[in-house]
DNA sequence: ATAAATTCATTCGTATACAAACGGATTTTG
DNA sequence: CAAAATCCGTTTGTATACGAATGAATTTAT
């Protein structure tokens, strides 16, 4: 029961201090569950990335909306938002407008083929987490769901 | 009591399919609980990236690697740990040399000052893992990184 | 009403992320 | 052993991600 009698085995370090072991960090388990549900995503949709799911899947959630306020509903920043929405409307699949009373924004909503398209995946997108969350047994879901937001 | 008495709210959806509400789904609520973390570590330590960071102390705990196995258990792809490494020998964190046995292979080792560097920072480190994790009591932290694990 | 502060969209620079394709080296297999 | 399969590192191309700086527009505070 002698702390000091067990022999360390981590080079140059006192024993009394547990290792640092990446694989148990938070910040490394996120990003693996984070992969792993991209690449059922990208298993299962392919026409869109993820990001660019995101941003139809807001706009038909709330309508027309500033790209700056799309870009804080969705958690991204100026910059990044911008490139999505240039993405989306290359492919058609959202258009913007001038807001008349505020000239500062650009308004983005959803094109037709853009509103058909998210409504084609939607049920998909409902899979994809459904597997993201298949190793959790139902209760198990509900829990880390409600620890996860409390996270954000 | 009759569900067809609720007027629906979403535009032209049938009012049996629940939502499809971002701000629901496990990909994003993962996003936003990593964007808090990074946010907390950028906040902590501004000399590494969190990727070098990992980078390092992978080599802490393990010794000298090869490039693609450092990959491996650091996560990152081929083309992704390449950029890490390079970016961190050019700040003297890391050297590489061939391996006399398998020629393809590049080893990657710590410097004395990314030894020192990591030492420096690992109690930092500790501390973003627990400011990450304030949020939940100690036992539903436990809970968490046990079904975060799961979902890896 | 006007200076100050804020917001909006854009641009630049750096750092992941990953698919795909490549040539060279090693291992596996028939 | 020789062909096939695999592994290694690299490069290219596309898509986030975000800090910082900018100019134009709007709001706030005085």
């Amino acid at each position: 029961m002698n702390k000091t009698d067990k022999p360390s085995a981590d080079a140059g370090q006192t024993s009394g201090v547990p290792p640092y072991r990446l694989d148990d960090q938070i910040g490394h388990l996120l990003r693996r569950a984070t992969q792993r549900h991209l690449s059922i995503y990208g298993q299962a949709i392919n026409a869109l990335t993820p990001m660019q799911f995101a941003t139809l899947a807001k706009l038909t959630e709330a309508g027309a909306l500033s790209q700056n306020a799309l870009g804080r509903l969705t958690a991204m920043d100026g910059a990044t938002i911008k490139g999505v929405v240039d993405r989306l409307k290359k492919q058609e699949l959202v258009q913007t407008q001038s807001d008349k009373t505020d000239r500062r924004r650009t308004i983005v909503s959803l094109t037709s083929q853009g509103r058909e398209l998210l409504a084609d995946l939607t049920d998909t997108a409902r899979q994809i987490t459904d597997d993201t969350l298949r190793p959790l047994t139902d209760s198990e879901q509900a829990i880390f769901l409600h620890l996860l937001r409390k996270l954000t």
